[in-house]
DNA sequence: TCTGGCACTCGCGCACCGTGAGTGCCAGGG
DNA sequence: CCCTGGCACTCACGGTGCGCGAGTGCCAGA
């Protein structure tokens, strides 16, 4: 196991290299913080380091940086998480509180975190099998012809058009609403299914293609795929990562764009605190010199979608946390009150 | 006024540039154009063209590459649009016409423009101002909280929360979802504040208050700068800008955040077809270096939004804006139908 | 186990230089 | 008058060579 000192050395180098880029010596360091051992100790704790795979030299004769198993190591080991000062959680909370409806959350939601963090955000919608039924609206458009309206609790809305095998009357139509909200409203999507399996038996013979297609259209956009939505933004801060630019960045914002496997990236933590995926440990190869910091959100206790952060592997891990973590939970207070 | 030739030579440099991304000289231009006429003499045309502003020299003994008022010539008068090929078109329909809403229309816009055109991609949302009334739906959350929910013709949905000053009762909101649609269902969204100005007078005393509230949070939703929404895609394109990299890439992804920026970038091309602003004749600075291609759609004749795309100077004029105006063409269709 | 000393490595920045594409100008010819 | 071939000049670019210095590994001694 490593010495005490050994994963201070670590933890000074981390520090280093994440505030000035620049590959970090044994002088360096030891001139900036008081280790209190002489440059050759730290050299050789430095090659202990290296032959355990938690620090490397871009080449020979160079400073030593942080592997991404060396940024493992302080963030599971070294860092806490950074809370925010008092002025910081005023702000966030003043930025959020004027939203308007659940995009406008969202939109602002990116933009802070992208501007406190410095960094490209991600904020996923409310996913709806995680949330409640709040409403679900018929309107008839033309004889054979509806719109379907879920309304979640979380201010969610999603719209779907309905083509009817036969013309469906207003008073048919009044009913299928009334029945359809009396069984779901307030209901948990994920219940949905199995709540309105038998509706159809319910009405007319000459009623039941229509209502089953209007059935199949509501369970259609509860299949996981589909439902899930997101918004990004901060990505001008792509361009502070590092000199090597176009062949780094491009892969990123290729990535970016790929809506899949942004979800996927923030689906995979499953950790109800605060995930960090480092580098390599992201299986999207475009994103291996990143790291993706997540974590759930929610209006109860429990988180109906992420938000996160994606950026270089070398950043500022304990305030990328802590601003994450604070935003999660204003976020989660203004979708209870709305 | 500048000589034919004079012309061919301009429109030979913009298209050998715009190719190989590199100054053209005088002994390459007359290799690759059959001009007819020798390097000096092209060498005096070009002279010619640079005191007259439409090509410059990065630097003594380079070649010339266009300036913004070259490129200005060249779409004005020496190039056309580029129809599509018949499969391009075919493509095009085909890859939008699996969209399930609105939203999947915007997005499947976006990527599409993004590919065609490989330039970052921007569609605004069908402006509510210039759509129809489809239904304006309310909804009891609470004793004294409603959810105002509007859809266009376009698919439009936006919904926005009423806090009530006091209860309102279930036939009182019956009541005023009915007179609402029947006055506004069917008409342009420009007229709604007319034609709801004195319908708090026909409610009993006790609901006028709530009615007002409910007729204000209608109207704010339809002020210009609140109403608006863009999508934007292929911000990885940008990685093909250039080699001086972080300084034009920088600003043009600022820029791209503003939403309401990119909206008044959209919102200044007046013409009814396709409008190409090059270079400086963009109001913002960060995107001096970039030309914006953009032209209106809609359901029917008129337009009810704008989409195009944002580039580097040196862009394929006519390839791009014959891409957007077949793009717009059939995201009308498309609009039409739903 | 830590420290100071020492020889060594090697990337970085800089100066230097040859090459070649491109230019402007000019005198001569159609 | 316009076009052409010739000519001298300019200057960015790429390659080479070199000194500096940060950083390293190793070792002997405390």
């Amino acid at each position: 196991m490593l010495s005490e000192r050994r994963l201070e050395v670590l933890r000074a180098i981390v520090q280093d290299y994440v505030g000035t880029e620049e590959p970090v010596g044994s002088k360096a360091l030891t001139e900036r913080h008081n280790l209190g051992v002489s440059p050759a100790t730290v050299r050789n704790d430095m090659a202990a380091l290296e032959d355990e795979g938690f620090i490397a030299q871009p080449h020979t004769s160079a400073g030593r940086i942080p592997t991404d198993k060396g940024y493992r190591l302080f963030v599971d080991k070294l860092a806490g998480v950074k809370p925010m000062t008092g002025p910081e959680r005023r702000a966030i909370q003043n930025f959020l509180e004027g939203a308007v409806d659940l995009d406008d959350v969202v939109a602002r939601t990116v933009r802070l975190l992208a501007q406190l963090t410095r960094q490209v955000a991600v904020v996923q919608y409310p996913s709806l099998t995680r949330s409640t039924v709040r409403h679900v609206e018929l309107l008839s458009l033309a004889p054979a012809r509806l719109m379907l309206v879920l309304i979640t609790d979380t201010g969610r809305v999603e719209q779907r058009m309905v083509d009817c095998p036969a013309p469906f009357g207003e008073s048919s139509l009044a009913d299928l609403r009334a029945r359809l909200n009396s069984r779901v409203a307030g209901r948990r999507f994920s219940d949905v299914p199995s709540l309105v399996e038998d509706l159809a038996e319910a009405f007319e013979a000459e009623d039941r293609g229509t209502v089953s297609t209007v059935l199949s259209t509501l369970l259609e956009t509860l299949v996981e795929e589909n439902e899930e939505r997101l918004m990004i933004g901060g990505t001008a801060n792509l361009t502070r990562f590092g000199h090597d630019f176009p062949l780094v960045i491009r892969p990123v914002l290729e990535a970016l764009e790929e809506q899949v496997v942004l979800l996927k990236l923030l689906g995979e933590a499953k950790d109800p605190g605060v995930t960090v995926r480092i580098g390599h440990e992201n299986a999207h190869e475009g994103l291996n010199s990143t790291s993706v910091v997540s974590v759930g959100y929610g209006s109860g206790g429990e988180a109906v979608a992420k938000l996160g952060v994606v950026g270089p592997t070398r950043m500022d891990y304990p305030g990328t946390m802590g601003a994450v973590r604070a935003v999660a939970r204003y976020v989660g207070q203004i979708l209870a009150e709305s």
